[in-house]
DNA sequence: TCTATCCCGTACGGGAATGTACGAGTTAAC
DNA sequence: GTTAACTCGTACATTCCCGTACGGGATAGA
């Protein structure tokens, strides 16, 4: 926050580096968290000085991709109408941004090894709270199960997420298909039992 | 399954210090991926060049500590009753094994790192077989759900008892009653929906 | 045009981990 | 008791990556 303040002045081109910077930063970190500086400056197409130039620390590049990537989760997920019956606010939820949380799953993990503790989960809480507002709301209206904690029923959800964009990785999942396959898991997991039998 | 047979002499000693490195790799690397010499040498409570001693590479290391752990989650599985019902079946086999195959996942993922593309599969796939001819099963019996691949169900259940061990782990999830939860959320992935609705 | 900013290559120093070499002390096995 | 095997410390070479320093060249912005 402070950089964005006290440097007003900065150029053009620069703003266009750091821009394709992050960008690329977001791109390597997610395919593989140990991702180098130099692999993530050939990835930008600039120089790896040319990073140094802009982010003094490894670390502090983690961050900035890891902020990008919830700021770009948090404009589509401000965006998806989460009213009405929550399983269709969670389909409309996970249509619109499943694969986006898929793909930052190995950049989470790279900001966990890289940033301090309490770091990531601070950065991270906007998030999280507001599908697991979603899964409480869901409770509370009967159509979501109750016989576990919502911490878990939300990171179930997340652990789902990263092995849907695992398996495409690795070519075993149809990514044409993955889509029904992901909401229909997540609604399996949520759906509350029909009834209470043993 | 070289060094084994060529080299029937080996003293006591020896073999006592491969067996306690090759337990210390498997707890170490099961807590972090990057786990080194050093450290697993000294969670052995043997000096880093008696590790070098028997395991010349890290690979190697890591690959028989792999191993171990996959002998472990045979023998467990060997003595699990897989006939009758095969839900009554998927829950004998969490019961008894869930926690080991959690808390290899990390292990699993250092493998994934150091050895060569196929060789994990290789060395996995005994053990995947198995829960996937039960599922596939179970399809058959109609107890099982039959809209999803079977690799995706495999895989899912998988990632819900490496995320168990991470919740746990991260103290979010009460090791007494994670037992509960993952049987629970597992019937719940695989099970047949009640009707065939919409 | 002119200047401050930015790009980016080479070079260097530091740190961590891997694997090798040597060798002295210890211990199992015969 | 003798020998061969094992332990394990120090020391060293190598590699990889991070981060710093310097400086020449390009370019945006006035």
């Amino acid at each position: 926050m402070v950089s964005a303040d006290t440097r007003p002045r900065r150029r053009a081109d620069a703003e266009r580096s750091i821009t394709r910077i992050v960008s690329a930063a977001r791109e390597c970190l997610s395919r593989d968290p140990d991702a180098t500086m130099e692999d993530i400056a050939k990835a930008a197409g600039v120089g790896r000085m040319t990073v140094y130039g802009h982010f003094r620390t490894r670390p502090g590049l983690v961050e900035a991709a890891l902020a990008e990537a919830l700021r770009a989760g948090e404009l589509t997920l401000g965006s998806v109408d989460l009213t009405g019956d929550a399983r269709q606010a969670m389909n409309r939820l996970l249509a619109s941004s499943w694969s986006l949380v898929a793909e930052s799953a190995a950049l989470l993990s790279a900001a966990q090894r890289v940033l301090p503790e309490g770091r990531l989960r601070e950065l991270h809480t906007g998030a999280a709270d507001r599908v697991e507002q979603l899964i409480g709301r869901g409770q509370g209206d009967g159509v979501f199960r109750t016989d576990m904690p919502v911490t878990w029923l939300v990171n179930a959800v997340q652990y789902i997420l990263h092995g849907a964009a695992e398996e495409i990785r690795l070519g075993r999942l149809d990514p044409a298909e993955a889509s029904d396959v992901v909401t229909a898991t997540v609604q399996s997991i949520l759906a509350a039992p029909a009834h209470t039998g043993s």
